[in-house]
DNA sequence: GAAGTCTGATAATACGTATTAGCATCTATC
DNA sequence: GATAGATGCTAATACGTATTATCAGACTTC
């Protein structure tokens, strides 16, 4: 315990300038309103007084008696160590915290949160959430029961990323993996591919599953269109895999997938994307040593946080129109992984 | 404003447990002491109506009765935005995070203090320094005024980087260029050479004063060691200078200088190290694009970080012996840039 | 059976600010 | 000169929790 110098309080200010607390908190918050009325020069002695003491509100006290405290919360639901995921969600923070400076908002870092069966838990036994006056909520995969009880409580929130409901509709900022998705298997079709596949992550995530619908969309105009998982197969299986069904041009959500993926087929002699291409669904979670480009699309992050920041906000003061829910575009990426495919192949 | 129903609190479980508000405090704080005794059967009441409820405290009450939060201020003097130096400074926070997370604090980023003057400013109307335990200061530059005011105050504090006294010792955890750079001229004299040079960057902060202090203290052994100032002058005026004097190794301490400086050597046809040996003083503060690995060391800036928060809890709890002031050793790269001397410039 | 001890709870209050109802005092009105 | 209205401020209270002093009752002790 730091015998920290009692801090100079209204009290004190009113003590000194000869007035009531009540007086010093008008004149601090600018009250002019019709049935308050602060004669001049007392609005300027306890100005000077405030002056002379160094004086500053104690925003504690200001948010238990009032209801806004300018501090928007950032729970991350993976934890941050040792997760490889860091620099993935870094571009998200940039942009919440440009947001939040220019909107002159504080950010607290839920960082005390405690990891519960390898995930983090928003709610728990002394929990922090309500010293913020809403919370932005981070990470591939959210708790519904979580966000049920958002929603129930009343509590403003806003994912960073499309959430399905739980409870009631969930305010998201996310990215339109759908339309992008979309936009590259026509792309894929209008290069010729027939016979094309979808490396998947294996989550239940809704990102996953909206870059599924965007890759089911063009179903009808494939001669063959399937998925299959990453998990736990190394490179070379899976690229047994796809020869043997004779597909042309992959799909992959992971982007370290499609790295290993273009890899394991050089060290066999296969051209990207001369024998197979290769399409990846996202940045990358991890550094990745690659000098190719590869065809996909970008997620907008740092305009997610931006934008997340900017809804919650207008969330928070009551002027959001509707939900509150916004899909921005992807930017897609040219790249050197999606060609033709090899006609003597693709004859079949 | 958020018609928020308004939130469970301890008064609640207090009429449904059929108790008072205060024996549910003590019952949540699980009060033992000799002179609080609360029965079994009502202790367990008590919970089962939190439990039922999913009443949690809230945090701005709790803070404002007693006096922590486990919260942590993060100040950054830099504007994050639209400078540069972002990259730098995301070690450090990487590792406030850690810690932080390990302690079971949270972090408040002060997003929202105002830019005056080119720099933010701690102190400002309105400021909400007090909602955390104390504070981390991270910065190249620290305004003394401001760190006099929060000796003055009493507030909890820890910069990150060493700083001179102001207003009384300033607890800190730094990184020990003097040391480092001491180091490095040693080596540098063991290789030979005789005629140094310090590239400064100009700026005023004891980071570059310790450094300067490290290349000072070998001064004797040298036949010439000079400073002079990068701020201004391009890499070619510099180089100009330092042929014209004969250097035969320079330490700089802008990394981008470095690069800037061996570029400008190699258009001319000199060869880093064999014309100019170039040590580094430190980390780039942007992603430079260089296939040199640079002789210089790095600043630990992740443990800073770790360090920075584990002292900063002990001063809020008291338990900080001594002022609180740590030197972290930077940890020396040897790199391909400090070489000997050429020896027909060498003998003078 | 009066005094002391132990047990289990509560009433009261503090923390620092914001808000509202209301109290004096002064000025205009007829 | 009584009433009404405007002016300038304060007293009281709310916000939700933590702490402390105190109290009622049961149980010992001699």
């Amino acid at each position: 315990m730091p015998s920290s110098p009692r801090r100079v309080t209204q009290r004190d200010i009113a003590r000194l300038a000869g007035v009531s607390q009540a007086t010093v908190s008008l004149v601090l918050n600018n009250r002019s309103d019709a049935d308050v009325r602060i004669a001049p020069e007392t609005r300027d002695r306890v100005l000077r007084t405030i002056e002379e003491t160094g004086y500053a509100a104690d925003p504690v006290a200001r948010r238990l008696a009032a209801r806004f405290n300018r501090i928007i919360g950032v729970f991350t639901y993976e934890p941050a160590f040792p997760s490889g995921s860091r620099d993935f969600f870094h571009p998200f923070l940039l942009g919440i915290e440009e947001y939040a400076e220019r909107v002159g908002c504080d950010l607290l870092l839920f960082t005390s949160a405690p990891v519960v069966d390898g995930r983090r838990r928003i709610f728990h036994q002394d929990n922090r959430l309500r010293l913020a006056d809403g919370c932005l909520l981070l990470g591939r995969e959210i708790d519904a029961a979580e966000l049920h009880r958002l929603n129930r409580d009343g509590f403003p929130y806003v994912a960073v990323g499309r959430r399905n409901d739980a409870g009631g509709p969930v305010p998201y900022v996310g990215a339109d993996y759908a339309a992008a998705v979309d936009a590259l298997t026509g792309r894929a079709l209008g290069h010729g591919h027939r016979r094309l596949a979808y490396l998947s992550m294996g989550i239940h995530a809704e990102s996953s599953e909206d870059r599924r619908r965007g890759f089911a969309a063009h179903g009808g105009a494939a001669e063959s269109a399937r998925e299959l998982p990453t998990a736990g197969r190394d490179a070379d299986a899976i690229l047994d895999d796809l020869r043997a069904d004779r597909t042309t041009v992959v799909f992959v959500e992971d982007f370290a997938a499609a790295v290993a993926l273009e890899l394991a087929a050089r060290r066999r002699g296969l051209t990207v994307p001369g024998d197979l291409s290769v399409v990846t669904l996202g940045d990358p979670t991890v550094p990745l040593p690659t000098d190719l480009t590869f065809t996909g699309f970008h997620i907008p992050r740092e305009e997610m946080g931006r934008q997340a920041v900017e809804v919650l906000t207008s969330v928070i003061d009551g002027s959001a129109d509707g939900v509150g829910q916004r899909l921005l575009p992807c930017q897609l990426v040219e790249g050197d992984t999606l060609g033709a495919p090899d006609p003597a192949v693709d004859r079949s």
